[in-house]
DNA sequence: AAATATACCTCATCTGTCAAGGTATATATT
DNA sequence: AATATATACCTTGACAGATGAGGTATATTT
């Protein structure tokens, strides 16, 4: 990985957020679709990828249930609510905004 | 300000430094300067300043001197340094490499 | 005399990240 | 049969940057 976790920092719920607008997902597969996004540039760590899930349920932005896996590990899989679809707007305009204010003071 | 402190984490020190390639400054105008590129749009609180310009000397980006004002409040000015130079140039460089990886998940 | 602007600073607290540890199942290798 | 690897989940404590809240001092405006 090459990017740092402090300029990274902020963006780990709207990366998720996004990887569930997509489909319904659980922990493991979403960091692998990250870095397969990525061209292995980025990936989670587990710490914060678990983390990040605490905080959006706890605001609503997902929800969560058990998949019916008969062989292998369990997965808890993920599904973003009505609430995470408005979070996610939200932190993509902010990132919009971000980038132009960065891009003009880091001439 | 609307962008969260999160999000710009990270890259207080760029901004300083980048501030600090046009001319030596102190820490009230580069804060003035930042606020006049970003509209009003983003502001460093003083302790994020302060605390920046520390990290920064403590590793040899910048140098620092008394102005030497006859009236008015003193000034401590700041002077980016060859060290800082190369800082920027690698703070430049994640900075492109970050906007890629997050663009890139976030749609 | 009081308010505002300029200009510096410190300290304690908060929050997201992450290293290090753990559990369990299934498959491939030795 | 034992070991390693991949899948898949989780918690805890520590760290570091950002910041609210506080402080000092000078000069100008009201």
């Amino acid at each position: 990985m090459s990017i740092t976790s402090d300029i990274i920092r902020g963006h780990t719920e709207a990366i998720i957020l996004s990887s569930l607008l997509e489909q319904d997902s659980y922990g493991y597969q979403i960091n692998k679709d990250i870095m397969k996004k990525t061209n292995n540039a980025y990936e989670l760590k587990e710490a914060t990828l678990y983390s990040a899930f605490r905080r959006l349920e706890q605001a609503g932005c997902i929800r969560t249930y058990w998949g019916d896996e008969t062989v292998g590990a369990r997965r808890r899989y993920y599904a973003i609510t009505e609430d995470g679809r408005k979070a996610y707007q939200g932190y993509k305009q902010e990132w919009q905004e971000a980038k132009e204010i960065i891009d003009k003071l880091l001439k």
